[in-house]
DNA sequence: AAGGTAGGCAACCGCCACACG
DNA sequence: TCGTGTGGCGGTTGCCTACCT
């Protein structure tokens, strides 16, 4: 839809926002900025673990998951909102390719970025723009394997350790020494923002499997 | 001006994996 | 080894808002 330039303000739901039963008296629904406030004091406080406790402790009838969305995808520190640039698309859809919807691995890539963020603009924007570009060639890409997310991951699992053993065979490593950690391959923790070469290179990889197969 | 509709996004739900006793 | 608790993740829901008729 059309771009929205100012962000709505965190208004109590109607019917979300009370509580659930009068058995578990868990707050449900949009957070109010007392609430907000309150939380960021508490984790400031003891850390953003074990939020069961922190849920507790900020005297807010919210589950600690909640708590901990509301942190993940809101309250956090150095957390960049709207304006996607036309690199951070790129990126997404590069990494949608390789990964398929492993949001959270996704997000690691994109700084500032959360999963629920990028899963949400990948479902509003992105999810469209391929549709259309799948029309538009008459090929049917990858993408349309997504119907059944269970499939398309294990293809997308396959698809990250093909990479690995091939790159273990280039070296000449023994198949049974593999110990390989998708989740570890994917930790961009030491590596600068916004870094094409590697996805290039696995891009590339990919076009290659594809070309076998 | 009012009602309808589609899109955006925050938040919830359910499942799974892991840690711990 | 098993059971339980907790956190993490992806899918889905439903409210809000801008635009259309």
């Amino acid at each position: 839809m059309r771009e929205r330039s100012i962000k709505r303000e965190v208004k109590p739901m109607k019917a979300m926002n009370n509580v659930s039963s009068k058995k578990e008296l868990v707050n449900k629904g949009a957070w109010t900025s007392e609430e907000d406030q309150k939380l960021a004091e508490v984790i400031e406080i003891h850390g953003a673990k074990r939020w069961k406790i922190i849920a507790a402790k900020a005297g807010l009838n919210r589950c600690g998951k909640s708590c901990r969305l509301r942190w993940l995808n809101y309250l956090r520190p150095n957390i960049k909102r709207g304006n996607i640039s036309d690199q951070e698309e790129d990126l997404i859809l590069r990494l949608h390719k390789l990964l398929g919807n492993r949001w959270s691995l996704i997000a690691g890539r994109l700084p500032g970025r959360t999963d629920n963020e990028i899963k949400n603009y990948w479902n509003s924007h992105l999810s469209k723009k391929m549709k259309q570009k799948e029309k538009q060639s008459g090929v049917a890409t990858r993408e349309g394997c997504n119907i059944n997310g269970q499939q398309n991951r294990v293809e997308e699992k396959a698809n990250v350790e093909r990479m690995s053993e091939e790159e273990n065979t280039s070296k000449g490593v023994d198949d049974s020494e593999i110990n390989f950690d998708v989740d570890e391959f994917f930790d961009f923790s030491n590596e600068s923002p916004l870094n094409f070469e590697w996805v290039t290179k696995f891009l590339e990889m990919d076009q290659g499997w594809s070309d076998i197969l």
